[in-house]
DNA sequence: GATTGAAATTGACTTAGATCAATATTTATA
DNA sequence: TATAAATATTGATCTAAGTCAATTTCAATC
């Protein structure tokens, strides 16, 4: 089961929140802030591999990741699974299925995790008082919409070595934004699973990265990655074939 | 230029549109409905081929398609067009980007149609005396996160095959919902087009159709299209390999 | 530090779907 | 009603990425 990790005092509310510049509270003002700090009642440890939520079961609180990294998962009716996404320190997990209030996917941790947990109820108790936090949810929600554009334009239209290079960019400047560097960084995910979200066998990511390699865009060294030369990447990403 | 349609009391509002039952009101009660008279104050009419809205312009409204169908492109970094989305009457468009404000899609009109024009700033208005709105809107939200996902799975896991039986299917459902015939309709899209929302060409489209057909599954004539077996359909999407 | 198991790399071969190309059919325009 | 321009179908051929398989490397556990 989960481990449920007490919210008390010392432990910190959104307004003392060191992911606070980059999760839900990002762009309110410090006085708004405050006011969120009852948001978060609950806060979950979820070890690698572990399920934070499954595909159908109800809905009714979203998860700002604090550590760890998850990616979520919807399952075909042949069977075959697909990683919807995958998700770093400070995004919100379990926005998809909130129409019917019931998960249309399943959120694995990629490695040892904690997330908090925000009911849906305290979001629109508090956001009478905050107006700020309705449309910071709205926000999130068109974001989480743009990326899965982003992804479904990369799926339709991309060739494997785009996709992949658009994919290290992408990495690249989500850890940029946590304070990580942007070159040097190591995926949480393995080939299989960077193939599954990409829509190719791990074989090809695989010798996409050895190919990257020997042409000096990157180094690799299993899962490190450091990205040598950021302008040819931008450069496969663009090039029109 | 988009003619503005004039909106006067003999026009239909919410509570007495025909779309109600499918659109943005959907599930709420008919004295909540009457409070949303004045969400609608524009409606525009966007001929055949002309754009709703471009790819980088500020956005402040959502659009209620009343009549017609149109779709969502992206652009990719090699100039290359993705097509995100097809919409039909009593969907909602406009729903991605509005995290920056700004439309991260070009809307584009696949016949002459017709939208109602719902600012966002009127929907903060209302939603304070009718709350089931804001409810609404993030189910609207969610439901286009779903819906991006799905096809993100079709494109990353499925085989051409299975994802045009898909397509079909969804096409089907989301018309029986409209009260026109689940087996027997005519597609807005061309070949091309399916071809480039499902991440094949038109030629591989072409060919399926014509597979199918011959297989007894779907009859078909131009864009007029018979659904002669829809268990053989779902089969189609469902078998592992 | 040996042993087992998972993850990653690399090579050889196959194939689904792309590309190129030649009609055919429909729709639009003169 | 011709004529041009899209759109769709079908065939022949090619290729990017998949599949199958053999090592290699790393990580975990005793």
């Amino acid at each position: 089961m989960l481990k449920s990790v007490p919210v008390t005092s010392e432990s910190p509310h959104c307004s003392t929140c060191m992911m606070a510049s980059v999760c839900l509270p990002v762009g309110m003002s410090p006085s708004e802030v405050t006011q969120l700090d009852d948001l978060v009642k609950e806060r979950l440890r979820v070890e690698k591999g572990q399920a934070l939520f499954q595909h159908g079961a109800p809905l009714d609180a979203l998860f700002g990741l604090r550590t760890g990294s998850i990616k979520t998962q919807m399952i075909e009716a042949s069977g075959q699974q697909q990683i919807t996404g995958f998700f770093l320190p400070g995004e919100i997990v379990g926005l998809d299925g909130m129409m019917e209030g019931i998960h249309s996917s399943t959120a694995i941790a990629m490695e040892d995790s904690e997330v908090c947990v925000v009911k849906l109820d305290d979001i629109d108790e508090i956001s009478r008082y905050v107006p700020t936090l309705q449309h910071q949810v709205r926000r999130l929600m068109s974001k989480e919409i743009s990326r899965s554009h982003q992804v479904l334009l990369a799926l339709g239209s991309m060739r494997s070595e785009q996709r992949l290079a658009a994919f290290l960019i992408n990495l690249s400047q989500r850890l940029t934004a946590l304070g990580y560097s942007s070159t040097e960084f190591i995926m949480r995910m393995s080939r299989e699973e960077t193939g599954n979200y990409l829509g190719l066998t791990l074989e090809t990511v695989s010798r996409l990265f050895s190919r990257f390699a020997r042409d000096g865009v990157i180094r690799v060294n299993q899962r490190e990655i450091k990205i040598l030369d950021m302008d040819a990447l931008r450069e496969l990403v663009g090039k029109s074939c």
